[in-house]
RNA sequence: GCGCCUCUAGCUCAACGGCAGAGCAACGGACUCUUAAUCCGCAGGUUGGGGGUUCGAAUCCCCCGGGGCGCACCA
């Protein structure tokens, strides 16, 4: 465990002329047997060692790949040293680029320095760690240990990237907006509370940038988009972490059917961007994501799950007691809107396997979407359904500050009568569209739920470095 | 929040009512072309924590804690 170099002496800096994959690569004509020439330093940790007397063989692993380390004696310096060294320890090497007679493409190694040893070792070098706990835990070691989560998150990394890039490409200009809210609103879920000492406010963090965003078109953005974090105070499973980042889109002068057609498009672009193709398998059943992307409005889905032709006319007590049948509870409260939506959610939306866009939602359950043009007690909104469960969702924004207010109005009498997850009244938002709040489509995506289809993972928590889990010694709160 | 499953050495796993073990890592040693190198040696544990049943508990029961899955809530 102990390498001997105290920690306090590693060097400060260490000059990296060649990453492992480029040495691996540059030098891939060269035959076994046979030296280059060429000098090259490399840095990384030490993942295996195999000794052998006046010889040694390392495997260096950094960001890139790996390449093996071939120390001699009579070559490189300090050879016990380097023989002693552990599984898991950093060092830098300088040596010429040779592949030795069994054919393996190797640093040889002249001198090397230690850059950090590791006083815990990373696993069993064969199988890793698999332990989840450990593994959401203990990332770093999680990242050493497996090829897959380096695949993931880097998958991740580059989907972000590629979502960022087709949006400018597009016109959306990146923009950035409160995580701070002053008033609870913007999306229907349960907030986090905090505070603000100097303001001596209570603040909320907030569940969705919506109504920033679309102040930001009545100021003259036409095309804006923000990729970032929201919160939720709400459980936790595999497909939920409290944190979640979401890509939210405002274009103005366009409707929810431009919008669908952004969205097919821009998740097909970027999955060719990341994965090379549209045509995936997530969870042994093939997926595919190439537009077009069936459209269909909830009540023809309903329709086609459950054999029950429904609508938000249907008398309240049939939905009710459709519900009701389902296992599912039913508020007083609810309406007709309410009502067939959860019985969607409870019959249809889980079988579905998509990608399809669920179109035409009731208006009860959607305070900001805009009057359906040709569907009473409907709005122009869809939810993107794939594998289950919804990608995202979009409207044809409400920019009627009159009918806004009395969706706002429903939804604080659900406040007082103790619905958590019910919008607060924004006065500052009604106010703003007053100025004008030209007709505009808005999107919001899923990113970690798209990164869960692009890297297979049935688990939200394989995607997102750190995952909330609960405190390692079962201690309380936040210190 | 409720239900089911799970927790054994640093890691991966055995032992499933009868002496807590193996492989890898670590530690000591042999070996000048290895590929999870090999070989010899040594050490490693409050079996998640607490209580109970039993002659005897890692094993059965209860409570607590962490994690996973499902339900509920949601993207």
């Amino acid at each position: 465990m102990d390498s001997g170099t105290p920690i306090s002496e590693v060097p400060y800096r260490y000059d990296v002329t060649h990453r492992s994959a480029e040495v691996v690569a540059g030098w891939d004509r060269l035959g076994a047997g046979e030296e280059s020439g060429d000098v090259v330093s490399v840095a990384g940790r030490v993942m295996l060692l195999r000794t052998q007397g006046k010889v040694a063989f390392a495997q260096l692993r950094d960001s890139s790949g790996a390449v093996q380390l071939f120390a001699q004696s009579g070559v490189t310096e300090d050879l016990d040293g380097f023989a002693r060294l552990n599984l898991g320890d950093w060092i830098g090497a300088r040596g010429e680029v040779v592949r030795t007679r069994r054919g393996e493409l190797s640093v040889k190694v002249r001198e090397w320095v230690l850059l950090a040893p590791a006083r815990r070792s990373f696993g069993d070098k064969w199988r890793g760690v698999s332990d989840v706990e450990t593994r959401y835990r203990q990332r770093e070691v999680d990242l050493w240990a497996n090829e897959s989560s380096r695949r993931t998150l880097r998958i991740r990394s580059e989907l972000v990237r590629a979502l960022r890039e087709r949006m400018w490409a597009l016109g959306f200009v990146e923009v950035e907006t409160p995580m701070l809210h002053v008033v609870h609103s913007g999306g229907e879920a349960r907030p986090f509370r905090t505070h603000h000492n100097a303001l001596g406010l209570d603040l909320f963090l907030r569940v969705a940038p919506e109504l920033y965003l679309k102040r930001l078109v009545v100021g003259g953005f036409e095309k804006v988009f923000e990729i970032g974090r929201n919160f939720r105070n709400e459980g936790i499973s595999p497909r939920h972490n409290p944190e979640f980042t979401m890509l939210e889109a405002y274009w103005a002068y366009a409707d929810y059917q431009d919008v669908m057609a952004l969205f097919e498009e821009l998740v097909a672009g970027v999955a060719a961007d990341v994965v090379a193709t549209t045509e995936l398998t997530y969870q042994g059943r093939p997926l595919d994501l190439t537009p077009p992307w069936r459209r269909a409005t909830m009540t023809e889905l309903i329709s086609e799950h459950t054999g029950h032709s429904l609508s938000v006319r249907t008398p309240r007590d049939e939905l009710a007691g459709l519900l009701a049948s389902t296992g599912a509870s039913v508020e007083e409260s609810w309406g007709p809107g309410k009502l067939l939506a959860e019985y969607y959610e409870k019959t249809t939306e889980t079988e579905l396997w998509g990608p399809v866009f669920v179109c035409d939602f009731p208006e009860e359950v959607s305070p900001l979407a805009r009057r359906h043009r040709d569907g009473p007690g409907l709005v122009e909104r869809f939810e993107p359904v794939v594998a289950g469960r919804e990608l995202g969702n979009a409207f044809s924004e409400l920019v009627d500050p009159d009918d806004q207010r009395e969706r706002f109005a429903a939804q604080a009498a659900r406040r007082a009568a103790g619905d958590e997850e019910a919008m607060a009244l924004d006065e500052e938002y009604l106010r703003a569209i007053e100025y004008g709040l030209p007709p505009t489509g808005g999107l919001g995506l899923g990113v970690d739920r798209l990164a869960m289809l692009l890297t297979d993972s049935a688990n939200i928590r394989e995607v997102i470095a750190f995952p909330t889990l609960r405190p390692e010694r079962g201690e309380g709160s936040a210190q």
